[in-house]
DNA sequence: CAGCTCCATGATCATTGGCA
DNA sequence: GCAGTGCTCGCATGGAGCTG
DNA sequence: GAGCACTGC
């Protein structure tokens, strides 16, 4: 419903745009941030610093006392609980409103001894006040009244938004209309009714989510395939042949994968473990697999580095892989391009550029995404549409533990690897305050002496680039200031990609001993010797993310450790960071950051891989979560329920919930 | 760094009571 | 669009934390 | 008292 329906000022509409709210509907679900209640507390309950609220006689004239530039004070006597309470108000000099004998009800705090400090006053009695009052995050400009009228307005086509929640499961757990719902959200008379309006939405916010995610993961694997025929013995012999033994979980994930190959069911499947637990192991198990039955299979790297370490790793162990990356030159691609489009090739590493229109398999039968997270749902599906009814594998470095991801990927099937190789040891981490690295430089120095060495990372929020390459180049020219006889680099995201992989390459082959860089991406990467890991501003970092980056420096045999330096002074934030010391396993760690912080909240969710929800919570409302699970899975089977079939297809041409 | 939003804080006279 | 009228609402400032 | 909406031109 467009906008227009209420009738309002250019300016009104104007900052209503500006808060992303283009139709009757966005408004509606526009939820307030917090209410507030007012309810009456008796006098002889007051306690030094509450903040209450009375009404009363105002008995006395009110006095202005000024100070400073544009500052003032106003006092004045009130009436009330037979007291004389004597009120103060700052910085609102106009004493003709407080005239001797006016009834005036006043909010704020009770300071002691019958003084009060007022925040906020009106001349309404206060029994027409009370109740929770909504308060929404508004731009400069539009003050909680104002919307709170224009909302009213739009609660009166509160019906008329469409509906797409089945009426028999509002029955069943008995939920509110919608519209029920919204008006209660916004005018909740007490905070049951809130609660019932919370639960409602929630439900309808989960559901929807649930349904479209289930609806896109059926488009990929609803339909049989051929199974896919290899001699399993050889995989075993491949797997005898690598350096190291696999780990339990290891083998059950390739034994899960090779099963999933055989079957004529199209897999759909997530491996998740720790950075280093050795998940591309598996990838390339299946990839074999699918080699030996005669498919063509494609990995793809989230950047052009890994896409490369990828590549080298498979060609050391025996895959005959082809790399296709947009640094190519075109005579380059197109060799690929005709092996691929012949069959003759039958093995892909590479980025985006595989995304790409001109790319066309002849036979492909198996996709795996790296750090899935970072292909949009989008991505994902043009190409798995370059094949038919391909086989499709996942990796995350960010598990998430099973209660989650069961609600978060529905259907899919999982593989967790707990278990890390012997030879790694966890890294040593530790928190320092400040933004300096003076207390840790003796530690560094003395790694750096021994020849290992070292990143130093940098907050930098996804790709807003000017900002976070100040701050990085900051940081690179003061170490080079404290470091004089060290070879330090720079690596931002402003960089040409050759640029970016000269510094990575002098950085592997040790002509550097720091590299200082912006973005947590290009890290991605094998360097076993670098053992030494700094990162900037760490309390910016969700978790996860900090967890995974200083995976990086447990790659080889020797120790590796972690500072991580902030300033910020939230207690939480410094627990959290201190946690970080004493945990290892990244399902806890997302677990915990999770309980503490809710997924609303968590830093980098594209990191985290998980959805956004306004209302929801992922830790207290489980229950739900399991609910909606099945509905979903009811509404997609019976395909009865037109509207939201509807709300799902429009959501999934739309990508959204995604990217 | 700049720009926002959220939140807590603000400062004096006059009266009082106890003590010298 | 523009001036006139009547209405409601009216704090300033600084630090902290978040985002682009 | 100011800014804003609303009115009448």
């Amino acid at each position: 419903m467009d906008l227009s329906v209420l009738k309002l000022t250019s300016r009104r509409h104007g900052l209503l745009v500006k808060m992303g709210i283009d139709s009757v509907e966005d408004l509606l679900s526009t939820y307030p941030f917090r209410y507030e209640t007012i309810e009456i507390i008796p006098y002889s309950q007051w306690q030094e610093n509450d903040h209450v609220c009375f009404e009363g006689l105002i008995c006395s004239l009110a006095r202005v006392i000024r100070f400073g530039k544009n500052r003032s004070m106003t006092k004045f006597t009130v009436i009330s609980y037979d007291q004389e309470i004597e009120v103060t108000l700052f910085n609102r000099p106009w004493t003709q409103q407080f005239t001797f004998g006016k009834d005036i009800t006043v909010f704020g705090q009770y300071k002691g001894k019958n003084k009060f400090t007022a925040t906020n006053y009106n001349f309404e009695p206060l029994s027409k006040q009370l109740g929770m009052h909504p308060v929404y995050t508004l731009p400069q400009g539009m003050h909680q009244k104002e919307f709170q009228k224009i909302m009213d307005q739009a609660l009166a086509f509160r019906y008329e938004v469409e509906d797409v929640i089945p009426h028999r499961y509002r029955e069943k757990y008995r939920l509110l209309e919608h519209g029920q719902a919204l008006l209660w959200v916004h005018h909740p008379q007490d905070s049951k009714h809130l609660r019932y309006a919370l639960r409602t939405l929630k439900y309808e916010e989960f559901l929807c989510f649930q349904c479209v995610m289930q609806a896109t993961q059926n488009q990929a694997t609803s339909a049989s395939k051929d199974p896919k025929i290899f001699d399993e013995s050889l995989i075993d012999a491949w797997i005898h042949q690598l350096p190291y033994p696999l780990t339990k979980d290891q083998a059950q994930a390739i034994d899960d994968v090779c099963e999933d190959l055989h079957s004529s069911k199209t897999m759909f499947r997530l491996v998740q473990g720790d950075v280093g637990c050795g998940k591309t192991i598996v990838a390339m198990a299946a990839i074999y697999a699918s080699y030996l039955a005669g498919y063509q299979s494609a990995f793809l790297a989230p950047t052009e580095i890994l896409a490369r370490q990828h590549y080298e790793k498979m060609r050391a162990l025996g895959l005959d892989a082809q790399l296709y990356v947009s640094a190519l030159s075109a005579k380059e691609k197109q060799t690929i391009l005709d092996g691929m489009a012949s069959g003759e090739m039958l093995i892909f590493v590479g980025t985006h550029a595989l995304f790409q229109d001109q790319v066309h398999f002849s036979k492909l039968g198996l996709v795996i995404a790296d750090e899935q997270q970072r292909f949009g749902v989008r991505q994902r599906r043009s190409m798995l549409e370059k094949g038919k009814n391909v086989d499709f594998l996942m990796m995350s470095a960010t598990p998430i533990p099973r209660t989650y991801a069961h609600f978060i990927y529905g259907n899919m099937d999982i593989s967790n690897i707990k278990t890390m190789p012997p030879h790694r040891k966890p890294v040593i981490t530790k928190y320092v305050k400040g933004t300096s690295m003076k207390p840790i430089l003796k530690d560094i120095l003395q790694g750096l002496q021994e020849g290992r060495q070292c990143y130093v990372v940098c907050a930098a929020i996804e790709d807003s680039t000017e900002v976070s390459m100040r701050s990085a180049t900051k940081v690179y020219e003061g170490m080079k200031k404290t470091l004089k006889d060290k070879r330090i680099g720079l690596l931002h995201g402003q960089m040409t990609s050759e640029e970016k992989e000269a510094m990575m390459n002098q950085f592997v082959n040790k002509e550097l001993d720091v590299l200082v860089s912006t973005t947590v991406i290009e890290v991605g990467i094998d360097v076993p010797n670098a053992t030494l890991m700094v990162i900037y501003d760490a309390h910016r970092f969700g978790l996860s993310t900090l967890h995974q980056l200083r995976g990086r420096v447990a790659r080889g045999k020797e120790q590796g450790y972690c500072w991580l330096l902030s300033d910020s002074k939230d207690s939480q934030a410094i627990e959290r960071l201190k946690k970080l010391e004493t945990i290892t396993d990244g399902f806890a760690i997302t677990e915990y950051d999770l309980r503490l912080r809710g997924p609303g909240d968590f830093l980098g969710v594209r990191q985290s891989g998980l959805p956004n929800f306004v209302l929801g919570d992922l830790e207290k409302d489980k229950a739900m979560m399991d609910e909606c699970v099945k509905n979903a899975e009811e509404i997609l089977q019976q395909k009865i329920d037109q509207p939201m079939l509807d709300f799902i297809s429009k959501a999934i041409a739309n990508a959204q919930y995604f990217d």
